[in-house]
DNA sequence: AAACGATTTGACCAAACGGTCAAACTGACG
DNA sequence: CGTCAGTTTGACCGTTTGGTCAAATCGTTT
């Protein structure tokens, strides 16, 4: 009996759908898509392949489990700004989490980016729609903050794009920064750099 | 005859080489490396697959010929930093042309993003070495410019970095900025928000 | 127009790919 | 211990892929 798209029932089911997520997060994210296979998939989830096949009905569906719990978690940090909060530490306080995030999950970064990078031809639509509606919101507290001269005047939307850019860039361009910086953890000045940019960005 | 290296000589080689480079920025910039088929090169590029296999040796050679051809170019803005100008403005003029190769040549861009996101297989040698001598001369000057007090005083290293992430994110994520800007062109606003950001930061 | 290198192509190949299937195995429960 | 749903696998299939090759065509020079 297949099991179509039903949530995982057994212990058996629930271990081996973890272990095959958690090998297609990093063949997707160091491969892409199309140049990752089935077999290296199931080799690293200790699967053979029709066996990782019984648990997803194809590469495809494996994708798209990933990018559909991605999506959730990435957007997160976002959503957990309080509109109640002091405007500068809130917008502080979420670079702070986007770059923590980058260190902790930089597969799910890597994913991300190359999805997008080839044109987000499976998330399009979420990015037009949901994604949209959020950032629409967040930059419109983000205005009121500016209107209300808590912090200072800068493209809302930009401002937003800014902070995934320079956060993600440590995950997705890890390789690059590592290389430049030698034996330098990146991870030790960005922090302080990104905070100093931020202030003097938005210091009224 | 096969052609080895050497380097085009007739008419039709210059014609046809060229082709096919333009023809697979365009099809390895949308899909990767292994996403990417030989046929669809050729097809884009108006020849036959043997014919196309006939001036480059492999589809990997295509590869390698772009991605060398690419990287001169990409660094071509940070050579261009005079050590003579006026701090600032120099930095400031960095961003515009960085920012402008993301709009003039985006294809580019995300050829190279792909290629170190997935680990830079085939150029970290360049990275840690070339790359890495020119952003250390780099960091130098900007160093002894903070150290004058010239401009203000942050971790050059990541300086730059925010610069790349910042100006390639808009050709990177092209898609995902769109979606969230509607019908907004994201090049309209995004020089000045860059030059408010870098002004912030690095005056003294 | 003859001759010769440069260019182009159809036919082909071996390997790798995503996916299928019937058959075998496993383990929890009555 | 028998049973049966749940799980695993070896063998297999059709397609796509990167690449080859001999033969055909083209273009230029004499």
């Amino acid at each position: 009996m297949t099991l179509a798209k039903a949530r995982p029932r057994t212990r058996i089911q629930k271990k081996n759908r973890a272990a095959i997520l958690e090998a297609a997060l990093e063949v997707f994210s160091t491969h892409g898509f199309r140049g990752a296979t089935v077999d290296q998939i199931a080799s690293e989830a200790g699967l053979s392949k029709p066996n990782l096949l019984y648990y997803f009905p194809s590469k495809e569906a494996i994708h798209s489990a990933l990018l559909e719990r991605l999506l959730d978690t990435w957007l997160d940090p976002l959503r957990a700004i309080d509109p109640q909060g002091e405007p500068l530490e809130e917008v502080l306080a979420y670079v702070r989490r986007k770059l923590e995030m980058s260190q902790s999950l930089p597969r799910e970064s890597r994913l991300f980016a190359m999805e997008v990078i080839q044109g987000a031809p499976r998330i399009h639509d979420v990015l037009s729609s949901d994604l949209k509606q959020l950032v629409d919101e967040t930059a419109a507290l983000l205005e009121d903050w500016m209107a209300q001269g808590r912090i200072a005047r800068v493209h809302p939307h930009h401002l937003i794009f800014s902070i995934w850019s320079l956060t993600q860039h440590y995950a997705d361009f890890d390789v690059q920064v590592r290389a430049v910086l030698g034996r330098e953890d990146p991870f030790a000045a960005a922090p302080a750099f990104l905070e100093t940019l931020y202030r003097r960005l938005l210091t009224p």
